[in-house]
DNA sequence: ATCGCTATTGCAAAGGGTTGCGATAGCAGG
DNA sequence: CCTGCTATCGCAACCCTTTGCAATAGCGAT
């Protein structure tokens, strides 16, 4: 019998997690408890999460979390491309966990429901900024307002 | 001699900030001093302001100006369509004074200017959420974030 | 001019997020 | 295993914004 195939990247073996110690170690930084606590955090979760959710999960884990080191290893942790930091519709961060193909958000002032913006449709966006500014879109940094079909006047 | 023409609206004799007193009273609201000192702050002024810089400009006024009060007059003047707010790249609170025809804003992370976004390169955007989605965007609430031309790595 | 209703204020507290600083503790080397 | 350098931590303080609450003060009516 063949050994079960993973349906994601979350249940396979390898993950961009296991070698996060090392990169650390690698750039001259340390792997200390408190970071290791917040990657088994993040290791466990997909998509988004609030800072907020963060610390609150670290401190299930462990109960001395102290929130300026979570945001500080946070920083960290986006510099080395294993989360991307953004804000909702209310400015409050946001972070993208394993940010491989990252998007933009909608979030509609009439219900409170947010989407993601499709591929294709986010292209457009990017490309009319592109073409006419040279300008080169992040959309996953902010959350766009507005009022979506089944919520106009 | 005929009598000179003022130049732009704030220049004009009539401003919507000198209804504002009537329309604030219509509505069961009170005029009240603290609310007339930002009103005269505002009226000052053009353009985009934060949230910060405005108590700034009322305490220069009012000694006694409280930022509870002010967050609160910003709110009640936003339904009444007198100011609108946003988020900048950081997510904090900006206000577009009297915004008649608002628009959106760019960020860029390599230098840090922003750039109003221009009306034709809007449109392409609002139209293409709108026809593919349905969904009205309000360009004017958040900063878009990226990199200018004179940014490229 | 006075009265009463209630909208508004100031304050204090709280939540989200950042930062300076002295103390702690990784980790590389001997 | 011990030592020393310095990255990191926890804390306290601060900025930005919101909210509950008791005291104040608009303003319409008498
Ligand atoms: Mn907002
Ligand atoms: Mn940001
Ligand atoms: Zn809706
Ligand atoms: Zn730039």
């Amino acid at each position: 019998m063949p050994p079960k195939q993973p349906a994601t990247a979350a249940e396979s073996g390898a993950s961009p997690w296991d070698e996060a110690a090392e990169r650390i170690r690698a750039s001259g930084f340390r792997w200390t408890p408190q970071r290791r606590t917040l990657v088994e955090v993040l290791r466990a979760r997909e998509g988004h999460v609030t800072a907020t959710e963060l610390i609150a999960c670290c401190r299930e884990r462990d109960q001395t979390t102290t929130p300026s080191t979570v945001y500080r290893t946070l920083d960290l942790l986006e510099d080395l491309g294993l989360v991307k930091h953004g804000h909702g519709h209310d400015g409050h961060e946001e972070y993208h966990i394993l940010p491989q193909q990252v998007h933009g958000h909608l979030y509609c002032v009439g219900c409170g429901a947010t989407w993601e913006i499709r591929p294709e449709t986010g292209a457009v966006i990017v490309e009319a900024l592109a073409s006419q500014l040279g300008f080169t879109v992040d959309l996953s940094h902010v959350t766009i307002s507005g009022r979506c079909a089944g919520c106009h006047d």
